[in-house]
Order: structure tokens, then sequence, then C-alpha cells
DNA sequence: TCTGGGGTCCTAGGACCC
DNA sequence: TCTGGGGTCCTAGGACCC
């Protein structure tokens, strides 16, 4: 279908997604303090994906380091992130979408963007919350918008299980006293460059000078930002299926990497798995960049073009290589990752 | 509070060319 | 000789999101 505006923007976003699985397959954990993250262990360098709203209760937020969540909700499940698993219940909700008839646009494992032209558009988001439901088990929340950043943001005021309609009419009465970092795309960085600027409330950036804006941030995102603060914008939904445009694979090591020896194999394993995930789309790669995290906690990224596009493992692990002779020698290593980025598949639109 | 992993997009600045 | 200005390509870094 493509691209098509429409007079509803409806934004599903399934409940403590990946809580709400694991609780569907051990029933008896539903009332507990679920957390899911990393392979399930507090002691490792990892942090939360979702926690059940019985331990966020307590604090605990995505994101968050797995042993400070702990320390919070010492008698909390936790568990390990099965991917396989999320994959296969997300499609089953992303198919049951479809299956209403509706144009879907999805966003992740746990969100997708609906067209939507009725006349009541509450009723046809119920429709969908009893859908999901019947066929998955899995509650969601759904947030009606007359753009898509309006129904994304709606869907916050929606949960959980609920349904939140926000609108031209209605969006200053809800948002505008809000805090800028309320906004989808505005976090603690701009939001601080923002306020330095006096801008502190959604309906101040709403107000702001563009000039201002267009100084401190450019003329694409200086706009961007304020029609964000309006709540303005598209309501076009694309159903396109996603083409990713590159594939990284990273690791932050238990234990920091000391010696060159351990860095190269390091890398020609992740090399290996980024290799796997290029060739499983049966594409060539044109450019390969290297992340290294030096201990404590300085990151730096290289990247290079290749010569030509490439889907030899040989070629991409040298190119690798060759980025890695300008990592500093003698600092001890936290993290390595590698990313390829791959040319447009033959047939694909290359203005999407 | 000692900070994952997989993505996307934007901006700035240097090199190079006309 | 000093000096233009614009366009494109490339890399590094920043910021954000789920």
């Amino acid at each position: 279908m493509g691209p098509r505006a429409f007079r509803w923007v409806l934004h599903v976003d399934l409940d403590q997604f990946l809580a709400a699985v694991e609780v569907l397959r051990r029933p008896e954990l539903a009332g507990r303090p679920v957390i899911v993250g990393g392979r399930g262990d507090p002691s490792e360098r990892t942090v939360v994906s979702t926690a059940s709203y019985e331990a966020r209760a307590f604090g605990v937020r995505s994101g968050m380091p797995l042993r400070v969540a702990v320390r919070k909700v010492p008698d909390a499940v936790l568990l390990p992130v099965d991917h396989e698993t999320y994959d296969a219940a997300s499609a089953h909700v992303m198919d049951t979408l479809r299956g209403l008839g509706s144009v879907v646009e999805v966003l992740g494992w746990d969100e997708a963007f609906l067209g939507c032209d009725a006349d009541d558009p509450e009723a046809e988001a119920r429709r969908v919350q009893r859908a999901v439901l019947e066929a998955t088990a899995l509650h969601c929340s759904v947030g009606i918008g007359d753009t898509r950043v309006r129904a994304k943001i709606a869907t916050g005021f929606g949960k959980p299980a609920g349904v939140f309609r926000l609108t031209a009419d209605t969006w200053f009465e809800v948002m505008g006293e809000r805090p800028t970092d309320a906004l989808w795309g505005v976090g603690s960085k701009v939001s601080r460059r923002l306020a330095a600027h006096g801008i502190g409330t959604v309906a101040q950036l709403a107000a702001a000078d563009l000039d201002t804006l267009v100084a401190e941030f450019g003329p694409r995102m200086g706009a961007w930002y304020r029609d964000l603060g309006r709540g303005d914008g598209s309501a076009v939904v694309d159903d396109t299926p996603w083409v990713a445009r590159g594939h990284s694979r990273e690791t932050t090591y238990q234990r920091n990497l000391t010696t060159p020896e351990q860095v190269t194999a390091a890398l020609r394993e992740l090399a290996a798995q980024v290799h796997a995930d290029t060739e499983g789309e049966g594409r060539a790669v044109f450019r390969v960049g290297l992340k290294v995290r030096y201990a404590p906690f300085f990151t730096r990224t290289l990247a290079r073009k290749l010569s030509a596009p490439t889907r030899s493992l040989d070629e991409l692990t040298a190119a690798v290589l060759d980025l890695a002779e300008r990592l500093e020698p003698g600092r001890e290593v936290r993290l390595l990752g590698v990313r390829a980025e791959m040319v447009v598949p033959p047939g694909e639109d290359v203005s999407q």
C-alpha cells in the first residue's frame, strides 16, 4: 500500500510487553515483581529491559542497572531476555492488527501505528484491544491522535489497557505545562539546551522564537522541535515493510579486555556475527564501523567505506581489523562493537 | 546508580572539485 | 597573488528511541 495520510492515527503499545509474555508462559508469576534483563544475572554488567508494574511500583525502570533494580526489589523474579520468544509474540500481535484490515506501521517489538478514518476512533481502539487480547492474551493501550506525535504521546495517558485521545484542541491543556522532555524525540540533552534559552515547558517551546531554535539546533531540527511543542506533524501511516540500513553487534565484557590478542579475537567473533546477519538478508556491505568503549566509560566510533561492496567475511573482518589499528594501545576495553551498513537491495526504492 | 544492545537520523567539518 | 563560493563525499560524534 505504502504511505497514506489518515483522519486519525492510532498508536498501539503493548503493556509491559516482555514481562507480560513471560507471565503468559509462567502463570504463577502473575502479580509478582518481574524484571527482564540481560541474562537475568544481577552480578553482570547489564540493565533492565522491562519491569512488570509490580516491580515499577518499587521504582524499577527500563535502562536501570540490574544490580540497582535488585537492590530495590530483593525478592523480584529475574529473567533473561529471550529474543526468539518475543519475536514470535510480536509477530503474532502485528499479524492480528493487520488482520483487522488496518494499515499497520510497525515501530518495534511492541508498538505500531494504525491508520483510521472512522467517525468513532474510540470504538476502533476498543476493537483493536479486544482482538489483540483474544488472539494473544496480551493487553495493550491505544493512543488516538490527529497526528502521529499526538497519538504516540496519548498512549502514555491510556496505560494500562486504556484508550486516550489527544488532538489539536486538547494538546495544550494536556501537555502545555509539562517539561519538554515529555515529548517524543526530546531527551535530557535537548531539554537542557532548551532550558538554557528559558524554554522549560511544552507551551514555551510551542511559542519559542524560530530563529533562536534554528541557531541552536540547525534549520531542520530547530523547526522540528517547535512543531513538536505544538504536537504538529504528519498523520501518515506507512505499511511499507521496513528494510534495515545496517546490522551491528556489540558486547560489554564482564571483565575488561587487556591485551591486543583478546581484542582481535573478540573483533573476529563480532565480525562473524554481523556477517551472518547481513548474509541472512543476502545483502552486500559497503561501510564498516567499529565501536570501542574504553574503561571506565569512554566511547569512540570509527568507520570506513569499503573500496567496493562485499559479501565476503574475510573482507569484512579485514576492514574491521584495519580500523582496529587506530585503537589506543594499552587502554582497557569494556565494550567492542562492529557495524555493517548494507547496500539497498535490488528492487527497493532508494528514496525511502 | 556504575551505566545493554540494536537501531535511526542529524550536524559539523574537512577534502576535493569546479 | 590573494582569494571566491558552492556542491558533494566522507567520517566522527551526538542524540534519541525501544
